[in-house]
DNA sequence: TATCTTTGCACAAACGATTGCGCATAACAC
DNA sequence: GTGTTATGCGCAATCGTTTGTGCAAAGATA
């Protein structure tokens, strides 16, 4: 109770010094202007016994500075976010910064609105996946609060920094792996068409099987990352006159509904359909079969994005500055070589 | 770049009206203090051409409100706390809130350390996963900044809110279920002891087995909600002499490790052995057998939390409070009828 | 004794908003 | 013409810090 109400005011009446000194002591700033040993005693022991608390909200009003990031991600209810979340927030924990986190729900309106709190709240920095396809907002708050983008970047020749995975070196991964164990019919299940990922990862789908079969099978479908989506398209696609012998999903929502769309169906995998998909988790390899899939370096994302942002924050001129990282093939058994 | 820069003194100086006024008028003053249409039209018009952000910062100084709450909880890297992260974020948001997430990582200086910083963020209200079991730095901030515990709650007679699932009633329903389907050897893999909800449900254990069977078998093992400690107990039991016929797993990730631990050993479920679990996910129908578990009601413990949080921000002396909520039986195919 | 340095600290102005109070000027009543 | 009320707005203090500058007292130097 006492704790939360001292202010330095308090505190210099209390041990008879002026705020300024007060402060400067608390700040470990006592050698600089020369406090004696006594007053830097007294003060001390004050602070510590009423466990004074200083206002971040005063410091940051005075200092510019609030030692704080917004983070802004789709929702933190789905696995692969709320891991990127979780590292970023140990990440800049450690190095004294908080973290606001706020959802757009894959909203572009939602995500304009989140950015702008963000910046009446002084934050020092923002982590964004974006939502939306026009990168002028974000471009035009880069220019004073320094943006980083991961997962995803804008459609069109923005300069934002970016961190993320390289998806179409994943996507050709694993449709390398299908087409090794001889599949040809293989279709995909995307997400949004203007997400960057989805665009990436089909270019994979596309150019491998365009490598190794010309004239072949090619299916594209869904739009969006739902585990309805992977139900309904994966229906589609078993009911379809020469199903798939293999379906590539783009996410793990997407591999879910895939997933329960077979069970449904009495469709064996991978006896009858093999499963490949983007994303890890942990529960993929709990799954019978466990499933193979594309891992995205989730960690080190979170981390490196974290660390370009805290560079910018303290004034690198780092702007352009696209960061692809390496996915990792996962093996479980959910493809039948054929 | 204008934006951000924008204070109420530089759109004084471009409208030629004092700060005064052009404050009362975006604050949606301006009948209340009677500014006329002009100067209303003139300011708005002016502000939203330089898109003005006011600054959260200096506001907060002087109004000692932030519109903040801080959430405290062990991960967002766990679904079940990371739902519950969900529906806290979003039911903030729509009441104007911004939510700060820290980890705790179930651990108790951490803990103090998150408390310490809202505090001095002066969030106006802080939802809790306790993971100590000292609850005097909470009570006391209590005093001044409202306190809300989710999950769990301290051990001894702690005055502080709390929302949570009625964990007794859940393990119970558990056991019954088990008792009901013939099984007598139940053993129990808890986390640790002194979380309460661990406690509830062990207490649901007993007092169901001592109903169907005084003198039976009894087993409570592992000491965290971990996937290892799921695995190496599991383990342990199944190579007793004479191993349980049905696992209840208090949490989910220790029935993760369970899973694995079985599938190892080729134990099959639920034909050798039985599994039931506290916490429900979306992947646990997609496992095989889908499993048997008690779901808790996140939804609802968010979104009360959040609501009881506010109404004590906003002055409600409704100190003493604890709402337990009612868990749900799911079924799947993990429980074999013996 | 006079001057210069060092020591030890405080004054007061910021930061960017909100808000109690007050003060012109205009309108109106009589 | 005087008193009263309404209208439209601004002054200046305030929130709790940080920080550039200044200044008295003590010590050193000559």
């Amino acid at each position: 109770m006492t704790r939360i109400k001292e202010t330095l005011e308090t505190l210099s009446r209390k041990t008879g010094y002026s705020t300024t000194t007060v402060s400067r002591v608390l700040a470990g700033k006592a050698e600089q202007y020369r406090i004696s040993k006594e007053a830097v005693r007294i003060i001390k022991r004050e602070a510590e016994k009423s466990d004074f608390i200083p206002s971040s909200v005063a410091q940051s009003l005075r200092t510019h500075r609030t030692n704080t990031i917004g983070l802004v991600i789709p929702s933190v209810d789905n696995q692969y976010f709320a891991h990127l979340a979780h590292v970023i927030i140990e990440e800049a924990r450690e190095r004294g910064l908080m973290t606001i986190i706020l959802s757009s729900m894959e909203d572009e309106s939602n995500e304009r609105i989140a950015i702008r709190s963000l910046v009446s709240r002084k934050v020092d920095g923002i982590i964004l996946v974006p939502s939306g396809t026009d990168p002028f907002f974000a471009e035009e708050t880069d220019e004073t609060i320094p943006i980083v983008l991961i997962d995803r970047y804008y459609t069109v020749g923005s300069r934002l920094s970016y961190v993320g995975t390289d998806n179409y070196q994943g996507a050709c991964d694993a449709m390398r792996y299908l087409v090794d164990n001889g599949h040809r019919r293989i279709a995909c299940i995307q997400g949004p068409e203007d997400s960057s990922p989805v665009r990436e990862r089909t270019r994979g789908y596309q150019d491998v099987l365009d490598q190794v079969d010309p004239d072949g099978y090619r299916c594209i479908a869904g739009d969006s990352f739902t585990v309805e989506n992977g139900y309904m398209e994966t229906k589609f696609l078993l009911n379809s006159d020469v199903p798939p012998t293999a379906v590539f999903a783009l996410s793990n929502t997407i591999l879910l509904g895939a997933v329960q769309a077979a069970r449904e169906s009495k469709v064996s995998v991978p006896g009858d359909l093999s499963l490949i998909c983007f994303d890890d988790s942990v529960f993929m390899d709990y799954l019978s079969p466990a499933v193979t899939r594309i891992g995205q370096p989730t960690y080190e994302i979170g981390v490196l994005a974290t660390k370009l942002l805290i560079k910018r924050m303290n004034g690198a001129d780092i702007r352009e500055n696209r960061i692809l990282l390496p996915p990792k093939l996962i093996l479980g058994q959910s493809v039948r070589s054929i």
